[in-house]
DNA sequence: CGGGATCCAGTAGGATACTG
DNA sequence: CAGTATCCTACTGGATCCCG
């Protein structure tokens, strides 16, 4: 394959993260998930966990997290209908990377506040 | 096959993972950040690495990252105006669990596409 | 209980044109 | 070269009502 460009830096790599951060960069996907992750909850119960969270939001979060395949659902028919939500082993994998992001996050985000806070207030 | 999950599920974290997530989630940041992880650029070196990216758009991140304190920009007062821009320690730091994540993302794009294929046929 | 269907506001992203 | 200034569109997130 012809290669003009030959940065270091890997395009399709990089693209391929920013196609993830932007997946589950969304407000409330990484909440739901780490919830899960401590074990699996029914819809109203998961509702209670994620504070702020709206019924709508939440089924869509929901729905597009089983549709990537990070999360199950199980139906069971009675009445009225339970509907339990687990984290697959994918999702469990994808948990561990963002659990270092997480960590990241825990050590660094008065940082980030401060910097912005100075660049605001430099200006 | 599954890890025990170490401590588990903090709410405050969550919330700044998520925050952090959505920061460094959007469409051109990691782009950015990879390219300058390789070393320091020229605005329009910058523009030329990161594909399909508008001025608009680089100037707005670039701005977004050195206002957090990842990146720097440093001024020659030259003619023509030369501006060029780094990545700062903090920057750096960032960029290593990102790291992490881009490794999930190029080994599991092509399951998260399946699935979602998958997904939309049975439906 | 666990959603679906609408409607609505705010913001992210994009296309140009212009400037020191 | 390195931006600013506008304007516009599309998508995200939220509120509400309804339904099996």
């Amino acid at each position: 394959m012809n290669m003009p460009t030959p940065p270091a830096a890997n395009t399709a790599d990089c693209r391929g993260v920013s196609e993830i951060l932007n997946r589950v960069g969304d407000k409330w996907t990484m909440q739901v998930v780490v919830v899960l992750r401590d074990r699996p909850r029914r819809f109203n119960d998961l509702k209670r966990q994620v504070a702020g969270i709206s019924q709508q939001m939440l089924t869509r979060t929901l729905k597009t997290l089983e549709r990537d395949g990070m999360v199950e659902r199980t139906v069971c028919a009675t009445t009225p209908p339970q509907v339990e939500y687990a984290l697959s082993e994918f999702g469990h994998s994808l948990s561990e990377p963002v659990r270092q992001l997480a960590q990241w996050a825990a050590a660094n985000l008065v940082t980030i506040h401060d910097n912005r806070l100075r660049y605001d207030t430099d200006r």
